[in-house]
DNA sequence: CTCTATTAGTCAAAGAAAGTCAGAAACCCC
DNA sequence: GGGGTTTCTGACTTTCTTTGACTAATAGAG
């Protein structure tokens, strides 16, 4: 395994623990694994952003921290912040993925469903001759069809 | 023998130990075949191509994979065989509704996956400039890519 | 208040894979 | 044996990871 992918997962574990908030040293961290202190920048920055649905404060000096927070949002709340303001008109093709992926994450929609609708918009299906910005476009608006599909379904 | 059809085979027997789902190193592989790895891609390619039942994923860079996984063999209720036969290059919005339904009744695909399917084609989500034939077409390849994937996941 | 030790952040470069594609080589069918 | 198709290779590209040198902020000591 990666080693960026077991920092996640040890970051992960930390935070399936009920809470929803974790602190660390990055330092510390690093020694523990063995690296790079600036590998666990990279680990936030491709892992832990906000586009994965955390964010992150931190403070140098001493007795400095990086705190990583999941940011938890309702079900239908989630969804329908997601379909007003995350998604707009245009939604490039790795955008779409992180975005289905953290619906994954956040359990708004299953596995099973992540799964299709990553199918749906992917390259593969999308290869008609079209122009990049009408894609972006037709992207968007499958997504929302299809959030919109998922909330009505949780709603009862 | 050909080298393609022997890494062909060894792949497959890999398979076949129970096991409907293989990663592996290309450049091992190659190695281990004592060719250029981008042959692997060209076996990928011509024989484990979702035409043919199988979907592989890969990334890059360290620690990098490739996965393939063999979905339902296409019998002719299957949904390979949907895939393979029944939709063609194109398919309208009408009959597009028709088939999903029909898969509902069926039982090849839940309510909800019928319900997101639907979603993702509907002309709401498709009210986008693009000439009717490039919808029909896209249609097409939209269930086709989902319905690899629904296949995929019920595996076995 | 200033200085310094102690943190974390940034960024570019190197490393480690896999992907692409054009063309060479091999094969097959008249 | 010529022409088309399939197979195979290698050079080049793209993506993801890891590191290290340098920078920036902060708390606490003096």
């Amino acid at each position: 395994m990666r080693l960026s992918d077991s920092i996640e997962q040890f970051i992960k574990e930390m935070l399936t623990e009920g809470s929803t908030e974790v602190e660390l040293k990055r330092n510390e961290l690093a020694e523990y694994f063995g690296c790079a202190p600036s590998q666990i920048n990279y680990v936030l920055a491709t892992r832990f952003s906000p586009d994965h649905g955390y964010v992150t404060e931190s403070r140098r000096g001493g007795g400095g921290y990086i705190r990583i927070v999941r940011v938890v949002r309702s079900g239908s709340q989630g969804l329908m912040y997601l379909v007003n303001d995350r998604i707009g008109d245009a939604l490039g093709e790795d955008e779409c993925m992180r975005l289905i992926s953290q619906l994954k994450d956040q359990k708004l929609v299953t596995e099973d469903e992540a799964a299709l609708m990553a199918a749906s918009v992917s390259s593969r299906a999308m290869a008609v001759p079209m122009p990049p910005a009408v894609k972006d476009a037709l992207r968007a608006r499958m997504m929302k069809a299809m959030l919109t599909t998922v909330a009505a379904r949780n709603r009862q």
